[in-house]
DNA sequence: TATGAATGAGCATTCATTCAT
DNA sequence: TATGAATGAATGCTCATTCAT
C-alpha cells in the first residue's frame, strides 16, 4: 500500500517520479526496468522510492493507474448521458477519440503490453490482475449498454466478448501503429470505421455488410 | 541456430535439457528465466549449456521451435488435399483439432506469450520475429485459400486480418483455458463452433447470423 | 571518475580498498586482476565496489592516480623556481629524488607497466591515454625548459625525445631494480649520475665524455 | 615441452595453427586471447591443441619463437664475416634492414609487447624470460663486437647497455610507427640514421655531434 | 594421433532491497 | 520524511583444461 504516503507528496515531485518511472518501464519493460535509472532521472533517493512504494511492482502499478487515469481524462465524457440511441455510431465516435489518443501517445501501448506479460508472470499478480480488470470494466460497461439497447449480442458470455474486443483492438492498434506514416489523411479518417465495423461484426446482433478497400 | 552440436546429443539428455528449459521459460518468462535453474534441473554443467547454445535467446528459440514442431506433429495433415470445398467447415474441423491440443498442453500458451513480448523487446529480435512470422504464415495460407474460394473478404489487408484472427484466437484460448473445468462435455463440444463463428463473422464475405446460448 | 562517492568514504576503508586493489593489479596486471580478490582483501561487498566505481577500468585508474599523487607528494617541489641555471645538474638532483622513491616502492613500476599495456589494448583507452599523457607532460615540461636554456637539442621532435627518455628511464629502473641488493652504498650513490649522463648523451647539445666503471 | 610432437606435424597444418594463434595474440594480447578462437581459425580440434602444446603459455611461446625466427631469416646474414671495420656504419645498415622489416610487419610489435607484459606477470615466467634473453643475445653479440673494436663504451655493464638500447629501439619503433604515413620518402630514408645516431650517442666511445632537422 | 564433448570455476556487472542516520 | 551507503545473491557468459573414445 504505497498510495497514502505517495499521494501526499508535492505534485511536482510526484510527476517527476512518475514520468521517470513510466519512461523506464516503456523503454525496458518490467523486468528490464532498473530502479536505479528511475531514481537517477527523477532525482530522488533510493530511500525515498522505498518510502513511497512497497516494491518494484508497486511502482509499476502506480505508473499504470496514472497512465490510465490520464487517458480517461483525455477521452473524457462518454458518460451515459452523452450516448445517443444509435449505439454503433457512439462506438465509432468513441473509437475516433481513443485512436487519436493512442496514436499520439504510442508509448502507452508498450507500457500496457508489459502488463499483459506480467499478469501471468509476476509473483504478486493479484494487484496486477485487479488493475487489468478495472481497465476492462469500462469496455464492459459500454458493451452492456449495447446489449440493453439490443445492439449487442447476448449469446456469448460478456466477459469473453470483452476479452475478444480488447484483443482485436490491441491487434489493430499494433498493426496501424506500425504503418501510421504510410497512410494518407483520408485513410486515417476511415480507421475508426474499420475498428467499428469489425467490432460490430463480432458483437453485433445484426449482420454487417462491410466493404472497405484499403 | 542450436549449433547442430545440440542435435547430436543423446536423446535423453536432450529431452532433459529441453524440458528443464521449457519449464523455466513457462514459469518465469524470458527475462525472468534463469539459466542457473535450467542447468540445475537438467543436471548439466554451465559449460555444456554454452557448448550447445549460443546464448539465452538461442535456448529460448530452440525450446520454441521444438514446441511448435510437437504441436504440428499432433495436428498433422491439414494438407491442401484434405480441404473440402466448404471453407468454413474446414476451419471448424481445424479448430477442433487445435483446441484439443492447446487445452491438453496449456503451458504452451504461456511459452508463446513470452515470444510476443520478446519480439518487441529483445536486442536481437530478428530471429524471434522470423520465427513469429513463420508461425503466422500458416494461418496466412489458410486465409488466402479462403479468399480464393470467395469465402473470405478481400477488402482488408491480409496481414491485418491475420493479426486480428490470431489475437482473437489467443483471447479465446485464454478465456476458455481459465474455465475449462467448469464446462460440461457438451459445452466443450461446441467450443470449436464458437471459434469458427467468430472468425467467420470477422473475416467472412457473407453475413453470419449466430445464435448460441452459453 | 571515481564518482566522488568514493572520495567521501571513511579514510580507513578507502585505504583498505586502494591497497587491496593496488596489490591485485600489481600482482596480476589489469586483465588478470580479479575484482573478487579485491573485495575479499578489502573486506567489502561486491555491491560497495560498484557503488564507488564505475567499472574495473575505473578502479584501476583510481589506483593509478593515487599512486601518482603519492609519488608527486614525495618528490615534491621541483617547481620552476627551484631550478638553477645548470640544467643537467637539476636533472641529476631530480633523478636522485625519483630514484630513491622508485626503489623504495618498486611495485609501482609494475603498476604502471600495466598502463602501458592497457593504453594499446583496452576498449575504453581514452581515459588511460589521457592519464598516460598527463604523466608524460611533466617530463615534457622539463625537457622544454632544457631546450630554452640551450641545454637540450632541438633537432629531434620533442615528443619522440620524451618517449625515448621515458623508455630509457624505464629500462634502467628495471635493470637496477633487479640487482639493487648487490650494490654497495657507494655504487648506489652514483646511480643518478649514470641516469643523467645517459640522458645527457641522448638529449644534450654538447658532447659528453662519460667514464664510469661498474 | 610441446615441441617434439608439434614439430612433426604436417607443415601446412603447422602453419595454419601458428598463423591463427599469432593473429589472435596480436589482436587480443595474451590474457585476452581465446584458445577457442585459435582452434576455430586453425580448423583443428581442442584435443589436438592440447596434444601439441602444454598450455596457453606454451602456444604463445611457440608463436613468438617462430616469429623471431622468421624475422631473423629476413634480416639474415649480419654474420660476423659481413661486418666491415666501421662499426657504426654496420649498425646503420643493420638498422636499415630491421626497420624495413618491422614497418612492413607492424603487428609483430604488438606480439612482443605482450611478451614484455607477460614476463612480469605470468605464472610460469621462466620460459618467457628465457626466450626474452635469447632474443637479446643477438643485440648483445653485436655490442660486444663493438666493444672489441673500441667503438662501444665498456664503462657500463653490458647487459644494462643492451636493455637501454632495446628500449630506445622500442620507443622509436612505436613513435615512427604511429606516423609512418606522414613522412616523405626522403625522411623515411633518414630514419636509420636517427636510430644510429642515438644509439651511438648512448653507447659510443666518442662524442657524436648530431644535427638533424625533422 | 586426433577428436570434441564435458566441465566448473571464474568473470564483470546489475539488481532490488534494507537500514542507520 | 528523506537520505544514500551497504549488501550479497544473482545474472549471462567465457575460459583453459581434461578425458573417454
Amino acid at each position: 500500500m504505497p498510495t497514502k504516503r505517495f499521494k501526499n507528496v508535492d505534485q511536482d515531485r510526484k510527476n517527476k517520479i512518475l514520468d521517470a518511472a513510466r519512461e523506464e518501464f516503456i523503454l525496458n519493460g518490467y523486468e528490464g526496468a532498473s530502479l536505479n535509472n528511475i531514481i537517477r532521472d527523477a532525482e530522488i533517493s533510493k530511500g525515498s522510492l522505498y518510502y513511497y512504494f512497497e516494491d518494484k511492482a508497486d511502482i509499476y502499478m502506480t505508473v499504470l493507474e496514472n497512465a490510465m487515469q490520464e487517458i480517461n481524462m483525455k477521452i473524457g465524457g462518454i458518460a451515459a448521458g452523452e450516448f445517443s440511441d444509435d449505439f454503433w455510431n457512439d462506438v465509432e465516435s468513441y473509437c475516433k477519440k481513443t485512436i487519436h489518443i493512442t496514436f499520439e501517445n504510442p508509448e502507452i501501448i508498450k507500457l500496457f503490453r508489459g502488463l499483459y506479460y506480467l499478469s501471468t508472470t509476476l509473483t504478486k499478480p493479484e494487484s496486477v490482475a485487479e488493475f487489468y480488470n478495472t481497465t476492462k470494466e469500462f469496455t464492459s460497461e459500454i458493451i452492456k449498454r449495447g446489449q440493453n439497447m439490443g445492439a449487442v449480442r447476448k449469446d456469448i458470455p460478456l466477459e469473453l466478448l470483452v476479452n475478444i474486443i480488447f484483443s482485436m483492438g490491441e491487434a489493430m492498434d499494433l498493426w496501424f501503429l506500425g504503418r501510421w506514416n504510410e497512410f494518407t489523411h483520408e485513410e486515417i479518417e476511415r480507421v475508426p470505421q474499420i475498428y467499428t465495423e469489425l467490432f460490430r461484426r463480432v458483437a453485433g446482433t445484426e449482420p454487417v455488410k462491410g466493404d472497405m478497400k484499403k
